[in-house]
DNA sequence: TAAAAATGATAGTATTACTTTCATTGACAG
DNA sequence: CTGTCAATGAAAGTAATACTATCATTTTTA
């Protein structure tokens, strides 16, 4: 019912609609559980044909390859996380607190929802976690974003920056901010999971960017008490 | 000469040393030329055994796989970050005059240093910018890690906190500030050249890093004269 | 109930990611 | 000067990957 749970993302991600047939629907549930389970270097169409009693030729009218199911389902998650965003928002008016409340959903994406019983949000998370990024980090990338398949998280990064902007509309950066906190909070996670010297606790994470965010938004030039200087001309 | 041009890389990393012979030297160099045109996904022994007119049974001696000789390019990048780093702070007392040169250090480093004359520098930084994150987004990263592959980097990182933290040291994020600003670092670059609405400029991204580190650690708590709250319990 | 769409079954191709074996080359040690 | 040994090359082979094509069958829907 909810918008969110059926996004409509952008129709060069697939080849036939696969949330508009039981066949498709069972593709995209099995293969966020193999991903997760296997890792996206070692997940074929053949494995995933297997798991759900079906053919390669089969999965292949649904999307081209391997690559762009990856890209629907993490357009998927960055949908959901939005509306998740945009639903925590709601009917708060505090700009800071709009932020804190932004980047606590943010952070907490890897709860799963019990409205969509054949969607594991939990193990998405986890396959956005580690693979997201191979989505455009691909010599692809400039044709890919061409035909819109970046759309879903280019849109959540833009309801950030309005976010960050609301807090403070003369700050220098707010692009980089925003996609950098949204960045930066999968990768602590990664990183507190599998190389935990480089971050500080997994428990950590939120507040780490809570007080990046609000630090970087208070300060106009530099914060402590300073000789004057003009940086903001 | 300089010992950061022969760093001593993880031995793990290859299974014969590609520094000690002409071959080994060649693979390097062509590697990092191959990876930069084609990128990590397209690019096999085959083609690189081709290029160098020598045959994929001789590369395979150097490197267990294609992921491996990428890990091993990925950390003589750090090594040799972490090297231009140390240089650049050499004899600079000051904290924040610290800070500000390493983060110029790791903006900067897409330059190509004429010192090593047959390894190009600006190619690999290309390559570490699109291809360094799929070192450790594999199943593989915990036995990866555990063979130490992955020890350039967090002494990088290490040398960065150590800065951080000579700012600020009651700041309680050091590790995660410090991975986020190399992490994105590299992630803003690679926005603005291909997916310029998630960042504010490619020229922005060391003033941003700067702004951001040093609100970061100008706040105790937070930054803005506000009516007291309790944020650090 | 006929047409259209979706799926399955089967097969095939080019390429990838290696491994194996053996011959050749060059360096260096005695 | 010769024997040895490490490094390389040449050639071949294997299992898997990443698809594509064809055609029959089932399911949907108009």
């Amino acid at each position: 019912m909810l918008p969110s749970l059926r996004p409509d993302l952008n129709e060069h991600l697939y080849l036939r609609d696969p949330q508009a047939t039981e066949l498709g629907r069972r593709l995209l549930a099995e293969s966020v559980r193999l991903l997760d389970e296997i890792g996206f270097e070692a997940f074929t169409f053949r494995k995933l044909a297997t798991a759900l009693g079906s053919t390669e030729a089969s999965l292949y009218r649904y999307f081209e390859n391997k690559h762009r199911l990856l890209t629907y389902l993490v357009s998927w998650h960055w949908a959901w996380l939005r509306f998740r965003v945009r639903f925590a928002l709601h009917n708060v008016a505090d700009p800071r607190q709009r932020l804190r409340l932004a980047l606590g959903a943010v952070c907490e994406a890897s709860t799963d929802d019990p409205a969509t019983p054949d969607f594991d949000e939990a193990a998405l998370f986890r396959v956005v976690m580690a693979e997201a990024s191979k989505a455009y980090l691909t010599k692809e990338v400039d044709a890919d974003n061409q035909a819109g398949l970046f759309r879903e998280y280019k849109r959540l990064v833009a309801d950030l920056v309005t976010v960050v902007q609301a807090v403070n509309p003369a700050y220098a950066h707010p692009y980089a901010l925003a996609s950098t906190l949204l960045e930066s909070a999968r990768k602590q996670l990664f990183f507190a999971q599998h190389l935990p010297s480089l971050t500080d606790g997994p428990d950590q994470v939120g507040a780490f960017l809570e007080h990046l965010a609000m630090a970087a938004l208070a300060a106009p030039a530099a914060c402590p008490p300073a000789p004057a200087s003009s940086v903001a001309g």
